[in-house]
DNA sequence: CTGAAAGCGCTAACAC
DNA sequence: GTGTTAGCGCTTTCAG
């Protein structure tokens, strides 16, 4: 491996001159400039990352702490904020958590290690309040929280209106007809998932229908926890004409519920979820959902973290970037108009 | 941020005997030890690993480079290299080409310059031999191949055995009584995309079928191009009444195309396909798939690539791997049963 | 413009 | 056991 010293050697120049021509940072003479290009080109002469991180004290690398890559509403997520990052020469080291506290912590412990600029973070459903991440922050690395705010703290975030998709879908329900509505909610440490359940509730208290609260189920955002609660809700008698379900994952687990009880979607139950799952569109049924910009989240949240990080940070207060979200009307709604007097 | 200086006067000791402590490689006496934890502690010292890097010329990192974490294969495959590389203490830089040469060549110059310790590649399908491949091996970074196997190189790989899993999709297709049987292939610049064809035409050789070059068609493993020769395929008088697509994504726009014609799956037109698409399981029509383990294939992947790096490289010579596919038969190629004399 | 030299924070000899 | 010290490869003053 070929180092700067050994460039300096074959040009014949000082390992400063070296230097002043790959960051182009100090202006070198035309003869020497040639000389230096040469060597690096002879010696096959790739700068090291690694002492030049030690000696400018940032690394340009970030973090990526989100709950499971394979949940494809993440991977849309990372696919942006790694394209973001890669524009301004930023990279990205990337870990799952499976939404368990121990393992964020663990892992924020790694990348202060790592010394990355900066970190893009899905937080954990966790009860108490996040120290580690106002310490993180506190040391100086900025944190921009995605999809999820943390609550009881300031930090950058960007992420969409919960409240407002969920009323929306909610409310298309209702305008086909549906007065008997249950909702699957994501676990309600998270303030996302109390967004979407408060957008439910509202949707039916414009109208006044009642919230029957044991139609309201607490899931945890994945598809097991969709299909349970999926079961317990459409197995009784009295159960629901429609379902709104709180994320993509758990819709796929009602969907799989509905099959076992043998019932027909959209002409016995209707369902409305969270999350466009991408690669299902040409399945049937084909779901109605609350479509989120999950690329853009990703995206606009490595543009916002490296601003934090070239700006020098602690520059403005926290910015809450709100993407608006958007209803698609699909199968798993229309197509059955369920019928007003009953 | 403390470093390893201040911890040393903090518990007046030397900072060789922090290093010690740390390490652990050198015994230490009870009495400073405690010190310097405590030190450590009260500090809130994490060791610098960009220093440690530079020191021990070894990063603990590794590269993933990959066509696009959005397809659901490579996302579960990086998974399972995060999951391996965790375990050992290595994280994961990951890198999406779009299956483009030149944007693969650019990350590998990238990850040179940042000296990961080893990669793991999807390599992009391009006609030259991979020379940038070869030169990464020779400057000592160990590569393993995952999914694909380039052409005209030694190097590690793991994959499965696509002959075989396409030849075995193939005569199920004609134990169901199909003889009109279509293929819609990756690039065939590809090796992986090679074995599939060859493994359709012999599962027709097999029972003297006569393979039509017309119903052989050349994709590129990404969705669009299923939907364009799949209407190609299907548009006609004389269309086959059954299709191989050599992967999930394609099977999606096929997919499609089949809807805008007007076609049912499997009525008119029975469908099996490679990668067995993780939440689609519970739409319809539920696909007949060659499923193969992406997480494992990540998994022992990553493995493997660290014991090249810790073992010093060099020792054996060129490991490749080759997993087992699983026939999953399903919906889209049974439930309708192809009457044998025509 | 150019070269010399001082570190960035750490590990691993090496003496004691 | 413990302290001292020489770098790892690079950038950046600082003189000239």
């Amino acid at each position: 491996m070929a180092t700067i010293k050994e460039v300096a050697q074959e040009a014949r120049v000082s390992i400063g001159t070296v230097s002043n021509v790959i960051t182009g940072s100090v202006p070198v003479s035309r003869q020497r400039q040639e000389r230096v290009l040469a060597a690096i080109r002879k010696l096959g002469y790739h700068p090291d990352h690694v002492a030049r991180s030690l000696k400018l004290q940032r690394t340009k690398m970030l973090g990526m702490v989100i709950s499971d890559i394979t949940n494809p509403f993440f991977s849309q997520m990372v696919r942006g904020a790694e394209d973001a990052a890669l524009e301004r020469n930023y990279l990205i080291l990337t870990f799952n958590t499976d939404d368990r506290v121990d393992r964020e912590k663990q892992v924020l412990s790694v990348l202060r290690s790592r010394r990355v600029d900066g970190i893009l973070l899905v937080v954990a459903p966790g009860v108490e309040c996040p120290t580690h991440i106002g310490e993180t922050l506190k040391r100086g690395t900025p944190i921009v929280c995605l999809d999820r705010v943390p609550p009881g703290i300031k930090v950058d975030s960007v992420s969409v209106d919960n409240e407002k998709g969920a009323r929306e879908a909610v409310r298309h329900l209702l305008a086909l007809g549906h007065k008997r509505i249950g909702i699957i909610t994501g676990s309600l440490a998270l303030q996302t998932a109390q967004e979407r359940l408060k957008g439910y509730k509202e949707a039916l208290a414009e109208v006044d229908v009642r919230v029957r609260p044991e139609w309201i189920r607490e899931g945890d955002f994945h598809a097991e926890s969709g299909y349970r609660r999926g079961r317990e809700l459409l197995m009784g008698r009295d159960r629901p004409t429609a379902l709104f379900i709180s994320n993509g994952l758990m819709a796929i687990g009602v969907l799989k519920a509905l099959t076992e009880l043998g019932l027909g979607c959209p002409h016995d139950v209707a369902l409305a979820t969270f999350d466009d799952l991408p690669l299902t569109e040409v399945f049937k049924p084909h779901l109605t959902t609350v479509a989120q910009p999950a690329y853009s989240i990703g995206y606009k949240g490595a543009d916002l973290l490296i601003q934090r990080i070239e700006s020098g940070n602690g520059l403005s207060s926290p910015v809450t970037i709100r993407f608006p979200t958007e209803l698609k009307i699909r199968e798993s709604t229309v197509g059955y108009k369920f019928r007003r007097n009953r």
